[in-house]
RNA sequence: CGGGGCGUAGCGCAGUCUGGCAGCGCACCUGGUUUGGGACCAGGGGGUCGGAGGUUCAAAUCCUCUCGCCCCGACCA
C-alpha cells in the first residue's frame, strides 16, 4: 500500500475527550473516529487491525471445529418473549417498531436466535454436538460508555454457541473452548489470565473471564502467587481460618462512647484512636425475603455477589436509609449488632476470633466499645463474604493473593439447558425420546481486544503493534521522495517485500522527515525501513525496530531478505 | 439516574465574569526557500459561536428552556 493513496488522518494533538492511552492512540492514530456516545466508524487503518484481530480468531475457531453464521442483527420481540428475557434484559437493550408497529430489538447478544435456528435444523442426536459462531456487530445501550471502543454501545464481538447431547459433552465443548480462548490470546501476543468468574443468575458450574493484564483494566482480579488459582473480584475465595482457641481472658466490658456526627470508618478510627481492623462494619442488605444483616471488619470490603451465594438469594441490594433506620432505630453510620433483633446476622470469617472490637451502638451519636462474639451478640453464620485483598490466603493452597488489574476480552459460560428448555430446543436420543439440548457460549470482544493490546503495549511516541495484528509488517520510508535514487531503491524494496506476501506501506508523500517518522512512530508499525541518503552513498538502509527502537544498518540487497528474517523471529 | 465539567473552523484552545469587528496555534489551499525526528516566508479559504426562545439599539457573552459530549458514582448477559 502506498501511503499517499490511504488514508491515515494522524492528530497531532490529543484529543480532549479521551482519557485512557488506547482511545487516545486510537484516535491519534487515525484508526478511528466517533459518531455519537460508544458508536465509533473504523477508518481503513483501524480496519486492517481488526480484520487481523478478527482473522486469528476465526482460524483458532475454525480449527476448533466451530462453524461461522452469520445471525440477524435485528430481532423480533417474540423471540425474546420466548425465552423470557423481553422483560427481564433492561434497558441496555435497544428496542424499537418497524412500520406495521411490531416490536424488534438490536442484538445485545445471540442466544435466543442461535437456539430458535438450532432448534429447526437440528433434531437428532447424531447431528450433535455443534458449536457455531459468528463475527458481527452487537449493540448495546450501556450505562455510560467510555473509553473509546474499549466500552462501546456498538462493537464487534465473535460469539459461539455450543450444543450438545449431555452435561458432559458440554463440559467437554467447554475446555475445548477454554483451549482455544488460549492459543488466540497466545496469538495475539498479549499477557492475559483465565480467571474463574462468578455464573451470576444463569448458575452453572463454571464460567471463566479471559483478562487481559493492564493497570488501565476496569475490573480487579485476585491471583495466587504460586498456585495457579485466578478469579475475578466477584468470585475470588479466601481460605477459611483456622479454628481459633477459646479464650475468654482478655474481655473486656463493653462500654458506650459519645461519637458526635462520627459515622465512616475514618472518622470512628480517628476519633476513637484504634485501628480499623478493630472496628465491625455492620451493612443492612435487602434481600429476596425481607432483610439480613451482614458484618465485616472495619479494613475489609463486603463482596455482595460472595453474599448473594452464601445465602443463597437471588437480590442482594443494600438497604437505604429508611430500611436501616427502621431496624437499628438510628441513622445510618450507628449501626452495630449489639441488641439487634429479628435478623439473621450473617459475618465475614475475617472477624473470627477477634475480641474487643468497636461496632456502631444503634443510637445516634453513640457507638460501642470492647463489643465480644456470643457475649453481646451472636451470630447466625460465619462465612466467606469480604473482597478478597492482597496478602489473603489463597483457598486452593493457602499462600499470598495479589490483586491485578485487567481488561475483560473473553467471557465463556456454560449455559446447560436454560435456553433450550425456555425455547424447547430438543434432540431425540437413541431410544427416540426428546431431550433438551446443553449449551454453552463464548465470548470475545474483537475491538476491545485490539485496544487491550494497545493499552499494553505503547509508548510516548504512539503506538507498539504486535506482528499478529499490526496493521502492516513494515513501513518503507524514503527519506526525500525527490531524490530519484532514494525513490527507485524504495520503491524496488517495496515491490518484492510485497511479492514475498508482506504487508507493506511505502510513504511516497512529499513531506518531511520528521512528520514522517512521527507518523511512523504513532501507527506502531514494527518495523520501519528508511531509504536515506545512506542508501544512496552507503548503500545501506536502516531496520528499525519500533518495540526496542533497536536500528541495524543493512546494504540495499539484503534489505527484503533482512526484513523476512526480523519478522520471523518476533512471530 | 445523582454529582461535576464542557460545547466557539477538521484538531487543540482564548474570548463569556464586565454585552460593542469572531480570534490564536496546528491542520488545509497557492507560490517560494527547505528536507535523517512534527521547517520558514508570503498570500489564501474555512464559523448558523450546539439548538430554540427571551432581554437589549446591540448577544458567543445576560436570562429561560433544550440537545449533545466528557469525567466520577450507582448499574451491568
Amino acid at each position: 500500500m502506498r501511503y499517499s493513496k490511504f488514508l491515515i488522518p494522524t492528530l497531532r494533538e490529543d484529543p480532549a475527550e479521551a482519557e485512557v492511552a488506547s482511545h487516545r492512540l486510537m484516535l491519534r492514530a487515525g484508526m478511528i473516529r466517533k459518531l455519537a456516545a460508544g458508536i465509533y466508524s473504523t477508518l481503513p487503518l483501524g480496519e486492517r487491525v481488526i480484520k487481523k484481530t478478527a482473522q486469528i480468531v476465526r482460524e483458532e475457531m475454525n480449527r476448533a471445529g466451530a462453524l461461522e453464521v452469520t445471525l440477524p442483527f435485528v430481532q423480533p420481540a417474540e423471540l425474546w418473549q420466548e425465552s423470557g428475557r423481553w422483560n427481564v434484559y433492561g434497558k441496555e437493550m435497544l428496542r424499537l417498531k418497524d412500520r406495521n408497529d411490531r416490536e424488534f430489538c438490536l442484538g445485545p447478544t445471540h442466544e435466543e436466535v442461535i437456539t430458535n435456528l438450532v432448534k429447526g435444523v437440528i433434531s437428532s442426536y447424531k447431528q450433535l454436538p455443534v458449536n457455531l459462531y459468528q463475527i458481527h456487530t452487537k449493540f448495546r445501550d450501556e450505562i455510560r460508555p467510555r473509553f473509546g471502543v474499549m466500552r462501546a454501545r456498538e462493537f464487534i464481538m465473535k460469539d459461539a454457541y455450543s450444543f450438545d447431547t449431555d452435561e458432559e459433552g458440554a463440559e467437554k465443548s467447554y475446555r475445548h473452548m477454554y483451549d482455544a480462548y488460549c492459543r488466540i490470546f497466545e496469538r495475539l501476543g498479549l499477557k492475559f489470565r483465565a480467571v474463574e468468574a462468578d455464573t451470576g443468575p444463569i448458575g452453572g458450574n463454571f464460567s471463566h473471564e479471559f483478562m487481559v493484564l493492564a493497570d488501565t483494566g476496569e475490573d480487579v482480579i485476585v491471583a495466587c502467587s504460586n498456585c495457579d488459582y485466578a478469579a475475578n473480584m466477584e468470585k475470588a475465595e479466601i481460605k477459611p481460618p483456622d479454628d481459633p482457641e477459646k479464650n475468654n481472658i482478655d474481655l473486656k466490658k463493653t462500654e458506650r462512647v459519645e461519637t458526635p456526627n462520627i459515622k465512616t470508618v475514618d472518622e470512628v478510627t480517628a476519633f476513637l484512636r484504634v485501628s480499623p481492623s478493630k472496628l465491625i462494619k455492620t451493612l443492612v442488605f435487602s434481600c429476596d425475603d425481607g432483610h439480613i444483616v451482614a458484618l465485616v471488619r472495619g479494613d475489609h470490603e463486603i463482596n455482595e455477589v460472595k453474599l448473594r451465594n452464601f445465602i443463597g438469594c437471588d437480590n442482594v441490594l443494600l438497604a437505604d436509609e429508611d430500611l436501616v433506620e427502621e431496624l437499628t432505630h438510628a441513622p445510618r453510620g450507628f449501626a452495630g449488632p449489639v441488641g439487634l433483633k429479628d435478623v439473621k446476622i450473617i459475618a465475614d470469617f475475617g472477624l473470627k476470633g477477634g475480641t474487643n472490637f468497636v461496632s456502631g451502638g444503634n443510637e445516634k451519636d453513640i457507638h460501642i466499645m470492647n463489643v465480644n462474639f456470643d457475649r453481646d451478640f451472636s451470630v447466625t453464620r460465619f462465612g466467606d463474604i469480604r473482597c478478597a485483598g492482597d496478602g489473603d490466603p489463597c483457598p486452593r493452597c493457602g499462600q499470598v493473593l495479589e490483586t491485578k488489574r485487567g481488561i475483560e476480552v473473553g467471557h465463556i459460560f456454560k449455559l446447560g439447558t436454560k435456553y433450550s428448555r425456555s425455547m424447547n430446543a430438543t434432540y431425540l436420543d437413541p431410544g427416540g425420546e426428546p431431550n433438551h439440548m446443553v449449551m454453552g457460549c463464548y465470548g470475545i470482544g474483537i475491538g476491545r481486544t485490539a485496544a487491550a493490546a494497545i493499552e499494553q503495549s505503547h509508548d510516548e511516541n504512539g503506538i507498539i503493534f504486535p506482528e499478529s495484528i499490526a496493521p502492516f509488517s513494515v513501513l518503507v520510508l524514503p527519506v526525500d521522495t525527490t531524490e530519484k535514487i532514494q525513490m527507485e531503491i524504495a520503491e524496488k524494496i517495496y515491490r518484492e517485500l510485497t511479492a514475498g506476501g508482506i504487508d507493506v506501506l511505502l510513504d511516497d508523500r512529499d513531506e518531511r522527515p520528521g512528520i514522517k517518522f512521527k507518523d511512523a512512530d504513532m501507527i506502531g508499525v514494527p518495523l520501519r525501513l528508511t531509504v536515506g541518503r545512506n542508501a544512496v552513498k552507503g548503500n545501506n538502509v536502516d531496520i528499525k525496530s519500533r518495540k526496542t527502537g533497536e536500528i541495524r544498518q543493512v546494504p540495499v540487497e539484503d534489505a527484503v531478505s533482512a526484513v523476512v528474517e526480523s519478522l520471523g523471529e518476533s512471530s
